[in-house]
DNA sequence: CGAGATTCATGTGAAGTATACCTTTAGGCTTAA
DNA sequence: AAGCCTAAAGGTATACTTCACATGAATCTCGTA
C-alpha cells in the first residue's frame, strides 16, 4: 500500500462521521442508569444488603443465572448505590469485586487472598508468601476498615472447581475472628447445580440467601438493546431490524444480554469500518462470526506454551474422525522434539486436556472403549473459518 | 447362550520433586562523626 | 558506630513427575440348557 494511500485512508476515517454517540454504552462492563426487568431482583439484593449501611453484617448472598442474565450488571449496580449512599452517610463500607474465572490472578486460594488484600491497599508479592501469612495480612486490612466489607466473587462456580470449597468455608469463619469489621459475601455462579455438589457446611453458611436470575426473553432483549442503542448511537444509523436480529440471536442462546450488545456493537464497527452510514442486517451475521473468532483468538494467545503445543497437537489431528488422548500425546510428542521441549508426563498432558475443555476450546469427554480402554474422545470445539487463524497463532508463537 | 471374569488404555488421586520467588539474617563495606 | 548492601539460609506456592490404583464396557471363558 502506497502512502498517499494510507494517507487518504486516514483522512476518509476523520471526514466519515462515527456511527457512535457514545461507544461505551455498549461495553459489557457499562453500568447503565436504569436496569429493566431485573426490577425483583434489585429489590431483593438492595434488600439484603441494606443492614451494611447500618454497620451491621448483611447476609451471605448467592446469585444464580445463566451468563448474560444481568448478576455482575445487577451487582455492580447496587455497589454502586450503596457506596455512594455510604459516602454521603460517613458510613464505613467497602465493596470488593473480583472475578474468580481470571487465570494466575485468582483461581488458587493463595492468589484469591492476595488480590483482595491488595484491594485493600496493601502489596503481596505473587509468591513465597506462607498461606497463612497472607491470611494475616488480610485480617489486618480488613480490621482496618472498620466496618462492614462485602466480597463479590464473580464466577465462584470456576474459583471452586479448581481450587476447592474450603477457601469460602475460611472466609465466612474469618467473621468469627475480627473484632471491628465484618465481611459479607456475594458468590455469583452461572453454574445452576453448582451449590449442589459444595460441601454441606460451605452451602448452609454461604447461601443464606438465593437469588435466581431468569433469562431474559426475546422482547426484553429487546427493550435492552433499543435503550442503550439510543444513547450509543447517532440518530438513524441502525437499519430497521437490526436490533430484532441480534435480540432474536442471543434469545437462542438462553437469553444472553451481553451477547445481544456485543453482537449490536461489533455489528455497528464492522459497518463503520467498511465506511457504511447505516448498520444493515447482513453486518449482524459478520459480527457473530467475528466475535467467536476473536474469543478463540484471545484465549489461544494467552495460554502457556505447554497448552498451546498440546492444542497444536490436537489441530493437526483435527482431520480424523476420533481423537483419543494416546495418539494426541503421540503427536505431542513428536511436536516437542521439532521444538526441542522437554515433553510432559502423559499424567500432566491429561489434566492439560481437561483444562483445555473447561475453556471450552476442546470438548473431551471420558468414554470407555470395552476391551479397547478407556478414555478421551477428543475435538476441537473452533469453528471452520478461526481455526486456520488459531493455527497460524500457534505455529508462530511456538515456532514449530 | 449367558453370567461372570478378563482386559485394555487411560482416568485419577496422593505424594514427591524442581523451580522460582519471598523474607530474614548475618556479614562486609561505606560513610559520617 | 551507624547505615546500607549483598549473599546465603530457610521457607512457600505452583507446575510438574512418579507411583499406584480405579474404571467400565467389549470381549473372552466356561458351565449349562
Amino acid at each position: 500500500m502506497s502512502e498517499t494511500k494510507i494517507i487518504g485512508l486516514f483522512e476518509k476515517f476523520l471526514k466519515k462521521e462515527s456511527l457512535f454517540e457514545n461507544k461505551s454504552v455498549l461495553q459489557s462492563q457499562h453500568v447503565p442508569e436504569e436496569l429493566s426487568h431485573r426490577d425483583d431482583q434489585i429489590d431483593q439484593i438492595a434488600a439484603i444488603l441494606a443492614p451494611a449501611l447500618r454497620n451491621d453484617k448483611p447476609s451471605n448472598l448467592f446469585l444464580y443465572g445463566k451468563t448474560g442474565t444481568g448478576k455482575t450488571v445487577a451487582t455492580k449496580y447496587i455497589s454502586q448505590k450503596l457506596t455512594e449512599v455510604a459516602r454521603t452517610q460517613g458510613v464505613p463500607l467497602k465493596i470488593l469485586y473480583l472475578n474468580c474465572k481470571l487465570k494466575r490472578v485468582a483461581d488458587t486460594e493463595y492468589r484469591l487472598i492476595a488480590e483482595l488484600t491488595r484491594m485493600l491497599g496493601k502489596n503481596i508479592p505473587f509468591t513465597g508468601l506462607p498461606t497463612d501469612e497472607v491470611y494475616n495480612s488480610f485480617f489486618e486490612v480488613i480490621e482496618q476498615q472498620k466496618g462492614v466489607v462485602i466480597i463479590v466473587l464473580d464466577e465462584i462456580d470456576q474459583l471452586v472447581a479448581k481450587a476447592g470449597d474450603d477457601i469460602i468455608y475460611n472466609l465466612t469463619r474469618v467473621n468469627a475472628d475480627l473484632k471491628h469489621s465484618q465481611i459479607a459475601l456475594v458468590g455469583i455462579s452461572n453454574d445452576l447445580i453448582f451449590a449442589d455438589n459444595l460441601d454441606p457446611r460451605v452451602k448452609s453458611s454461604l447461601s443464606e440467601e438465593e437469588i435466581v436470575f431468569p433469562p431474559y426473553n426475546a422482547l426484553q432483549i429487546q427493550t435492552i438493546l433499543k435503550n442503550r442503542a439510543d444513547k450509543a448511537f447517532k440518530l438513524d444509523v441502525i437499519a430497521p431490524g437490526v436490533i430484532q436480529k441480534c435480540a432474536a440471536y442471543a434469545a437462542r442462546e438462553h437469553g444472553d444480554a451481553r451477547r445481544a450488545l456485543e453482537l449490536l456493537r461489533v455489528a455497528a464497527e464492522l459497518a463503520e469500518r467498511e465506511g457504511q452510514d447505516l448498520v444493515s442486517l447482513k453486518y449482524v451475521d459478520h459480527a457473530e462470526e467475528k466475535i467467536e473468532k476473536d474469543r478463540m483468538l484471545e484465549i489461544v494467545k494467552t495460554q502457556p506454551q505447554q497448552h498451546k503445543l498440546t492444542l497444536y497437537s490436537i489441530c493437526s489431528l483435527s482431520e480424523a474422525p476420533k481423537i483419543y488422548t494416546g495418539d494426541a500425546y503421540e503427536v505431542y510428542r513428536e511436536y516437542c522434539k521439532q521444538v526441542s521441549m522437554r515433553p510432559l508426563t502423559q499424567r500432566r498432558f491429561s489434566d492439560i486436556i481437561g483444562e483445555l475443555d473447561m475453556l471450552g476450546i476442546i470438548n473431551a469427554k471420558v468414554i470407555s472403549k470395552g476391551r479397547y480402554g478407556r478414555t478421551r474422545e477428543i475435538s476441537l470445539s473452533i469453528g471452520k473459518h478461526t481455526l486456520p487463524k488459531v493455527e497460524e497463532i500457534l505455529k508462530e508463537t511456538l515456532m514449530v
